[in-house]
DNA sequence: GCCGTCTGCTTAACCGGTTCAGTTTCTGTG
DNA sequence: CACAGAAACTGAACCGGTTAAGCAGACGGC
């Protein structure tokens, strides 16, 4: 009971092996006919491309493409964001019959090299690179490895790489004037990594808009993302004389983290202070209070990267583009200052 | 600038490619002499294997595994189960260099199609399976396919498939009587799908401790992992009249929805309500109270299934594993019954 | 000095597709 | 009816590895 092969459906419909590939494939050079009778006995055969041989052929796709997650694993499972970025990039392959190899690292360097391998050993035809940084290191291998890539961030920054982006300004100046019009003025923002792209120009669009709002005492402190920053830096926050009465978390998890420490010190939310998480999630749902927060079509997000990689891989000329914006979601963890 | 081949290799060195294939794979058949000089010539060129090439011979292996989350995408995010375990079978893949496929399907029917797929395309050497169910019509699939597999799960219900089990027996024991001694005796688990059989063996443990310990008003309800289940759930049970004094939840998603209800309808907890929950993670830290949790090693877990997925694939006899057991983590969420 | 064996290498087939260059057959046209 | 041109199909090369079989030369034993 081998797996049959397109030498298998020859033999039975009589023809030759290249006959068969051009049935299959719907290019020119079979009949009608003789392509229907092909594309039956395939199918009685139970008839499956395999994808190593596919790949080998002159200029053949493995039908696969990658992506690296590089961030500690404890801190990871816990951003919903991932997981949604996954399964919309899923769906797009799965229209294609694509697969998605998924690497965790830790570093970069370890990202860096598994672009390398991955490039070497042809396991993919593209990649997806997300968390962009300033002067990102990895863009440059990419583009010397001429391998097929869409970058999440951006614009700029990204080389001749073609990237997905969100403009977070519209959504930002919603948060500020909303806390602002709540009676807020000391807002400080727990923010990303600084050398994130999209942390930068959230903290652009944050000064920005609380210029415009007429805030003086606005600024944004840098934490990775994970619980144990987030806690530890709402602490030193909230101990402070001239505490803040309004944070805004460029995470949910981090979001998370700080209610907890304020109803460990004893600071009442949102009576006392009010918390916007920047991705909704489950998490911002289920706790109390509920977390009001910035919720963007991940999923979409997704999709729509897997769809800008395929047209990179297939050649076709592929430009920027900018992803839906984020919208605020007023929940429970925000209120008017209780002086 | 095209990739080197081993025939480049062999111009270079002179011989045959033959040779070049014999001393990179350490095998017998060239001179130290010249192996020495192959492998130099080979790091020189930057040469890495072709693994479509590599696949397609005799006997070749795509160097690939696959895992299939079949859960719904926006409730996976959050469970740090999946990440951790992801985690733990990439730190073993990459002593080998070996790859993972993953896929996020909505339902087993997808998931069964996908290692259909993966199996006649020859995408993956084998697969580990998560979340084995009573009757699991997966592995009839697996089996039928000879797709080399490790069922996270069992014993029993494996069929000719090697598994790596947890016995939940003894945590199980061990938090019925933590919370027998702190005078609860209205103990309610909510537990996982009924359909799975860690579910069903959980179950069996925790009616065996709950008897040992005398307590004879223990049960289990079903619901599936989300956190919209978990927040239904604990709702019900709190509006009873012989309501529960302490709960205990299959995963910690429900858990954090569960305290977030009892807070809402004003249960304080631990005073009035103690809560358990089972994985433990970074969620559980981060809430207050912070939740009492059942703590395993999950990315030791991973690390040791894809051991396993190794020696199958290879052909090595692999037997059924039990892995290290879960722990109890007491902390704030815990405590005596107030009467 | 002849034979057998071992070492170190070459040759060629093979894996399962794709594709290009021919060859045969069919069709239409003047 | 000859002939061009297209349609339908064949044969073989190719992708980049692995591996069985074969073979030349060295070496040792008797």
């Amino acid at each position: 009971m081998r797996r049959p092969t397109i030498m298998d459906i020859a033999k039975a419909a009589g023809v030759s092996k290249g006959a068969v590939s051009y049935a299959l494939n719907g290019r020119p050079g079979v009949s009608e006919q003789t392509r229907r009778r092909i594309l039956e006995i395939a199918s009685d055969l139970g008839w499956a491309p395999s994808s190593p041989a596919r790949a080998l052929s002159p200029g053949g796709r493995t039908g696969a493409i990658g992506l690296v997650v590089d961030r500690p694993a404890h801190s990871l499972g816990l951003e919903p964001f991932f997981m949604q970025l996954v399964s919309g990039i899923e769906t797009e392959l799965a229209r294609s019959n694509n697969d998605l190899l998924l690497q965790v690292t830790e570093d970069m360097s370890a990202e860096v090299a598994a672009y390398r391998r991955w490039s070497a050993e042809r396991r993919v035809d593209g990649v997806i690179m997300v968390d962009l940084r300033v002067d990102d290191p990895r863009i440059r291998v990419v583009e010397e490895l001429s391998l097929p890539s869409v970058v999440l961030g951006g614009p700029g920054g990204t080389g001749s790489l073609p990237c997905l982006y969100t403009d977070d300004s519209v959504a930002m100046r919603e948060v500020v004037h909303y806390l602002a019009a709540l009676g807020h003025r000391r807002i400080v923002r727990v923010a990303g990594p600084e050398e994130f792209v999209h942390t930068r120009a959230r903290t652009g669009a944050f000064l920005d808009a609380a210029e415009q709002a007429g805030l003086d005492e606005a600024y944004s402190v840098h934490a990775d993302y994970t619980g144990e920053a987030g806690t530890r830096t709402t602490r030193r926050l909230l101990a402070r004389t001239d505490r803040p009465t309004a944070l805004v978390y460029d995470n949910d998890l981090m979001a998370v983290a700080g209610l907890g420490v304020a109803q460990e010190m004893g600071v009442s939310v949102p009576a006392q202070l009010s918390i916007v998480a920047w991705d909704d999630s489950v998490l911002c749902r289920l706790v109390r209070p509920s977390l009001t927060a910035i919720a963007r079509d991940i999923v979409s997000y997704g999709r729509l990267a897997a769809t800008m990689l395929g047209d990179a891989i297939e050649g076709r000329p592929v430009s920027n583009q900018e992803t839906s914006r984020g919208e605020l979601y007023p929940r429970a963890s925000t209120g008017p200052t209780g002086g």
